[in-house]
DNA sequence: GGGATCGTCAACCAAATGGTTGAATGTCTA
DNA sequence: TAGACATTCAACCATTTGGTTGACGATCCC
């Protein structure tokens, strides 16, 4: 159930959802932290966490009283493919992904 | 509006619109057609290939009395490279990604 | 122990979503 | 011209979604 499109494509529907999942992409973080810059309460963010769990999307473990947020980005490999089969367009996206991440990683050392 | 994350992936959430885009993978076709192997009326197959022509990801063009749809691949571009973007396990600086994602989104053909 | 912190739960609410039906509009054809 | 066909519109309905608040169970630390 988790990881399929039914589950994957209505959590990436929203759009707090998409820049929780951005914010993880730079490092994992606990729920708090998550929550810190949307203007909404911690028990909606909650929510959405746990949305993003039941897809696969990010995982979640509790150390201490903190839990930490963890991106799993294979869970969206399958909503790519499904995307890539209608796709006449092309990986001209990754090597300008790449390059990007070699002037990124060359001139951020942080 | 159409064309963003914010119309394309709820217009994807949906298993009643990702079977009609597969339909239109193998050829154009009516409304009628579209409608004819699920099990709701018209009217409702009618309000999906709405959402799916304001968020780009079809086009449809009246000849007569019939209505014909067909795919628009290209619209699921964004959704695709931004999707893409996750594919990277190294920390980046989400800035710059989102500038990369703006070039890369005004490239799209039209 | 006791107070602050972390996060979820439960009940509730408004708005959006996905469906229905029946009437209406436009177009083809006999 | 009349009738059949193709599609949408309008009103309505039930369910889901995304949010709130307040209480609660853990956990940390003084």
């Amino acid at each position: 159930m988790a990881n399929s499109l039914d589950t994957i494509f209505p959590a990436l529907a929203d759009p707090t959802r998409r820049a929780i999942l951005s914010m993880l992409l730079e490092d994992d973080m606990a729920v708090t932290d998550v929550a810190e810059p949307f203007e909404m309460s911690l028990a909606a963010i909650s929510k959405h966490l746990m949305i993003l769990t039941r897809a696969g999307l990010i995982a979640q473990e509790k150390r201490g009283r903190v839990k930490w947020c963890k991106l799993e980005p294979d869970a969206m490999k399958g909503a790519s493919v499904w995307m890539q089969g209608f796709g006449q367009f092309e990986p001209i996206n990754l090597d300008a992904f790449e390059r990007f991440l070699e002037t990124e990683l060359d001139s951020a050392p942080e």
